[in-house]
DNA sequence: TGCTGGCACTCGACTTGATAGAGTGCTAAA
DNA sequence: TTTAGCACTCTATCAAGTCGAGTGCCAGCA
């Protein structure tokens, strides 16, 4: 994607076309017009006449990193030039202290009885005035702590379970035959003893396997728990999810004023599917990742960008965080805004965490 | 509020006026554009000409029922307008069969796995194309079921208590002392037993009883119990909610183009505050309200109306729905829309019911 | 060879003026 | 009491004109 620098054309995207192409960008993120060459000669450094600056941009253009909206308009950076800009030029800014504090206020472990997860997407939304989102933790990653069946009516049975520290998940399952509270209590203490403290993924693998190959060795009411345990289990149960926080604010952002794109995009929130989609991308990567427009390949995300980090509990990648904003974002403060976010929502959700960083 | 009518200015409103009233209205929310004198000369049965309707009309704005936006334009209901349009004038439009269906199918008692309130948001959402809000029921009226403890780091207690049903919630408390798994499970047993059955509202107050009262007849284990059931039931613990579905509907109306007020309205929904504050009022009254326009008070709702229902169980009002959209919408066909969702949604969360109407 | 000043040109944004159409208020007559 | 007629008002729309920003290109200069 960057390929252009210094292949075939190193004589013209030469250290000065990118020193103008970066300046461009980030005179175009701050003003959000068009940037003629005067403009540009006067806040590079390099001293060149309005029309040297026109010869380089006409080459830009021709390697469409920039492009001119109508004949006598300035230039603006097209995805690509956004694309090279994220990629090689930026000069990620230190968060300022005043935001780095709240985010250790906010993302500490002292107060356990909050959602840290909605708490995170509320800090990225407000702080960076646009919307913010954070995916559950992977539940694959997840402990199971405790399972409890509660009887309902017509066979079906409650099954409640607690995962980590805290969090609690619930799932109607269908029975084959009716089971009398003793019964549930007992399959329940069997499940507990037999599988607390394993990950959801490795007691689904054992479920399965217990099934297949262990039944002669089980008496009834462990083979009713372990046909249970199949049925809470079993995949798709939570899908994904994410939280997301500040839609609003998007509203703000003129790029984003056309009611349609606006409808498409709040449309694209509220299905979450596709937004979904794009998280799990991210999740394959470690470290910040950015989609710049048409990039992320989702129609309703044509005029937005989507700044992301994946988010780790003790070196495990188990879910993603991020910020969604118009294309013209500073993403020299973004960057580095998720990243530290990230790394201290990962450091929270640690059970046996002291403070990081 | 219908005061004006039939008191001082009897020959003012007459039969007439409040017909051709009433032609406006329906005209200009199919239209949308100020109605003119010949529009309502053809549209109404009366075979006047437009210049006695204009005269007519001079009456009606002299009265604020009506408002040109300027000299030469038609007239447009005002909120009054709408207020006398739809608590006396709106002749209200039978469900149309294939909506009817749609509603029985999607809100009836067999699949109890499906979450109920959601599912009567978007229908509504879905059916009238604007915005549904059902809340959820309340908690006075909700029956405790089961109760458990699970004891987590730092003297912390998750409670995790099913209501009614199937519905699972649950709350962290912190406690003075820690307490074993099995004293937990000693004090679930006892709450269970004594509790199980009884509505949260009725526990609380039995919860503060024992605590005051009988102090010396509880061991030690019970009175553990009971102090944790206490936090445990904590007043303001689930803040009423609700769900909201559906207000991407909202973009598509012209009178909601505008980002400000688009703006604030999204900003209301998420903040949830003022819109539980204004459905709250709506539970005091049975069958169908409305608020037209600047009538809620909230400025975010100036150019919406809302038209709710309180919905019953078992007799008792626990809930409200409605539709949420612009001022000018289709009252007469959503008024009996919503009525006969909230019938619906009532039959369908009541444990013990045959299908209803 | 690369940079610069100059010049003609283009295009959008804004202003102005003219026109048509919808609808009103008022008055006088039926 | 209703109606027809008329003058008036206001909006929406279009065409024409102007201004300014910015470009592309060319010729000259270091």
């Amino acid at each position: 994607m960057v390929a252009e620098v210094g292949v075939g054309n190193t004589q013209v995207l030469n250290e000065r076309s990118l020193q103008l192409l970066k300046t461009l960008v980030e005179r175009y993120i701050s003003d959000g017009q068009p940037v003629g060459s005067r403009a540009l000669s006067k806040d590079s450094d390099l001293h060149l006449s309005p029309a040297t600056i026109r010869n380089v941009m006409a080459d830009l253009e021709d390697l469409g990193l920039v492009h001119s909206p109508h004949t006598s308009a300035g230039r603006v950076p097209t995805v690509s030039g956004y694309r090279l800009f994220v990629d090689t030029l930026v000069t990620v800014k230190p968060l300022e202290s005043k935001d780095l504090t709240l985010l250790h206020q906010g993302l500490t472990v002292s107060d356990g009885s909050s959602d840290m997860i909605e708490v995170a997407s509320r800090l990225l939304s407000e702080l960076t005035q646009m919307a913010g989102v954070v995916t559950l933790p992977k539940r694959e990653l997840v402990c199971l702590r405790h399972i409890e069946f509660l009887s309902l009516s017509n066979n079906r049975v409650l099954v409640i379970f607690v995962t980590n520290e805290q969090e609690v998940h619930n799932k109607i399952i269908h029975t084959s035959k009716i089971f009398s509270p003793a019964e549930l209590q007992q399959a329940a203490n069997y499940l507990n003893s037999t599988y607390s403290g394993r990950s959801l993924t490795s007691v689904r693998k054992a479920v399965l396997k217990e099934l297949q190959e262990d039944q002669e060795r089980m008496n009834n009411g462990m083979l009713d728990a372990v046909r249970m345990a199949q049925l809470a289990f079993d995949q798709g149960n939570d899908k994904d999810d994410y939280v997301l926080t500040g839609e609003t604010n998007l509203m703000g952002f003129s790029e984003l004023s056309n009611m349609d794109r606006l409808k498409n995009l709040f449309e694209a929130f509220s299905q979450k599917q596709g937004v979904i989609h794009l998280l799990d991308q991210c999740m394959k990567a470690e470290g910040v990742q950015i989609f710049i427009g048409e990039e992320s390949g989702y129609r309703a995300f044509d005029h937005c960008s989507l700044v992301t980090s994946s988010y780790s509990v003790s070196d495990e990648v188990v879910g993603v965080l991020g910020v969604i904003g118009p294309t013209r974002m500073a993403y020299e403060k973004i960057i580095p805004f998720v990243d530290v976010t990230a790394k201290l929502l990962g450091a929270a959700l640690n059970p046996k965490a002291t403070t990081p960083l």
